[in-house]
DNA sequence: TAATATTGGTAAGAGAGGCTGACTAAGTCA
DNA sequence: TGACTTAGTCAGCCTCTCTTACCAATATTA
């Protein structure tokens, strides 16, 4: 089977499973875009521009993600002490909260995933698909 | 790194290059969503509702993606000669045509990979993806 | 230093893709 | 026969993402 649709199953389970951890302790106005984007903020904050490059989408849509986080309290804009124009997306504490648990449900699911692999299993899979990085991520 | 996102990483990777070989053939009106869906046609065809299940979408997006692909000439709809109800989506020539490029291109990123992790590597990293769809894969 | 180009971000509108709920038609089974 | 299940459609809605166009602040350069 090809190697591409192996890593989107993969991928899709423990993005369901994320997903389900952080609706379940109440997060449940959480939706996987806003997610994905949020997992890109830095602790001192990250510019919407940067935000955008990472997760590989328009600042217009980064934009509409971050206003939906902030409406819903997971992040804060602050102005930029260092470019008037720009303003830093940062954590909100409830922000920090939903992070807390959906590290957690991550750790829970690679755990799962070492009792099937094995601990050596499981880091040769790390260091193939970190490897990979090299010639597929341009934002490695 | 999170393993899951290292998969998704990888994966659209994959999935980039495919749709762009696929785009450069002159399958221009093909999308993401339909060449997913697409993927599933068994070689007699496929009732709607399995490829829906397989999908991981409901029928009525199974359907919407299926009008889609069948208005552009690359599946065919015809009677399911086991049950009145149902109708068997079949791929066109034109699907043929548009699966054997996909085809092509998988095995040329899947060999820049091969280059780039080493045969015993790639091995290994299948072999582990490969293993968890036992238990990610509901449809394995 | 004034004009120009670049960069950070917003606004408006459109389209794709996905969902739920309600429905029809055909098959299954008590 | 009547109740239930299954295959699929119809209608309406929401989210995400894009393109095009724009403003304001910074950087560059003539």
């Amino acid at each position: 089977m090809n190697l591409g649709l192996l890593c989107f199953i993969a991928y899709r389970a423990m993005e369901v499973e994320v997903m389900k951890a952080v609706a379940e302790a109440g997060f449940d106005d959480l939706t996987v875009a806003q997610g994905r984007l949020a997992a890109r903020i830095g602790p001192e904050g990250t510019r919407l521009t940067e935000l955008a490059e990472q997760a590989q989408v328009t600042k217009q849509t980064a934009g509409f993600l971050v206003d939906q986080l902030e409406r819903a309290g997971y992040v804060t804009r602050t102005p930029d002490p260092a470019d008037a124009r720009a303003r830093l997306v940062r954590m909100a504490p409830r922000g920090e909260a939903v992070v807390a648990v959906a590290r957690q449900a991550e750790a829970r699911v690679e755990a799962e995933w070492t009792r099937h692999l094995g601990k050596r299993g499981t880091a040769q899979l790390r260091a193939a698909l970190t490897s990979l990085r090299e010639i597929t991520d341009p934002y490695a």
